[in-house]
DNA sequence: TATATTAAAGTCACAGTGACACTAAATAAC
DNA sequence: GTTATTTAGTGTCACTGTGACTTTAATATA
């Protein structure tokens, strides 16, 4: 019995978060090679000095980068061949993370990432060539993430901890890239009693004032029966 | 930089079938170290020479074991932690597989694994103590399999290449553990123009006879919009 | 021919959605 | 003040798919 080859082993965490009306993931430069100097997820091998397990791998490159912690983090899926990198067998494990606030945090560059940045995605996904089969994976959390938007309480991850009705559908509709009506947000939400009135108002303008509201469970997902199908066909 | 340790990595898949009105997984009972003698999943280490990627470890030890290729196979999650396994850090991807007829299927022993039988599961998981976590994997297995059962398709790759939507409902009522209405699984199945008659019936005794059916696309899970949901609350 | 048995179609109430009209609450302009 | 304007939130209706139940169809046997 041969001595099996060892298995380089990562995780990527695709950070998405939301601004000016667009749909965003944290993107490093590398600085070391293979592919270097380019773009590439956040990611890292796995610390087995470090982490204990591969969530707490995948908290502490999302911690390096925002210094952020608590924020939504699902598993989506490992890939793993004897090609996707270069110089052998290799697997990673994929995340993704939902982060509110993006102007609020401070990005910080670590080893082997010389620079952190948010980068939009279009439709099809990041428009920047990335290394390894890292746009690959992004797509893979890019679907993840429209699929449970349409039939969960995800979305709400992705706003502060208040917000209005008009908030969350401006979320959905940026994710879903489609128009999504606000009474069916509002049916589901309420109907499912997941949001709580924040006692304050938010006014802008010459407007009538919009309810704030807040996740009664911060840390829960609900998942509503039916997913949301997108305007009628003809 | 240290060295980094070495992680093992394998694939455990969960091969669920059912037959005698119970869902049963395939288990083997080990003869190696650790837990010599127990029970457990028939997975193992990824083989940098042999697999192209993970997928392909995880068809290569359902055909091991069952020497069966082309059945439904799904990744579910990858788990890993310093603690899972006494010898050091490991990861395992998890699978489940559906396989249909079972009573033609030859098991075979393979090295590692004295042993190869079906195991039923009831409600809760498998009854009998496994080695590793490998309970848990069952239940993440088991958890996802119920989930998919209820909103796509996937329940017929359990059954033959041609089936009475009784057969369906019966696969669909043992997977779920609880009625399901015949009716319902009609609408949803023809409706979305998944089946195929065939032009034979299935006759037993004295009933009439019952159509058979095949799926069209014999390769592809539908997704429905709405996710059965069970008796009705009062 | 009547009966038993299962297959399949029919029917109805109900829940949740998409679409859109309508009312409510605020400010700004007059 | 009154009115116009803008966004917030409600009302309503048709439609889809489900759960629950009923009715009809097809077969073998007595």
């Amino acid at each position: 019995m041969t001595r099996p080859q060892s298995i380089q082993t990562s995780v990527d965490p695709v950070i998405f978060t939301v601004f000016d009306d667009k749909l965003h993931i944290l993107v490093v430069r590398r600085n070391i090679e293979p592919y270097n100097g380019c773009w590439s997820l956040p990611g890292g091998l796995i610390d087995c000095k470090e982490d204990l397990d591969i969530a707490s791998a995948a908290t502490r490159k999302l911690k390096e980068k925002t210094n952020l912690s608590g924020c939504y983090l699902e598993q989506v899926a490992t890939v793993g061949s004897a090609s996707r990198d270069p110089r052998g067998w290799s697997i990673t494990i994929v995340y993704f993370a939902l982060i509110p606030r993006p102007g609020e945090i401070a990005l910080t560059a670590t080893h082997g990432a010389s620079e952190v940045r948010w980068e939009p995605l279009n439709n099809d996904g990041i428009g920047i060539p990335l290394a390894f089969d890292h746009e690959k994976l992004i797509k893979m959390a890019l679907e993840r993430l429209r699929s449970k938007v349409s039939y969960t309480s995800v979305a709400a991850h992705l706003l502060d901890e208040a917000f209005t009705l008009l908030d969350l559908q401006n979320i959905h509709e940026i994710i879903l890239g489609r128009k999504v009506e606000k009474k069916t947000l509002m049916r589901r939400y309420i109907g499912s009693d997941l949001l709580l009135k924040v006692p304050e108002n938010r006014h802008e303008g010459r407007m009538r004032p919009a309810q704030l509201y807040q996740l009664k469970e911060r840390n829960k997902v609900h998942y509503f029966v039916r997913s949301m199908e997108g305007p009628r066909e003809e």
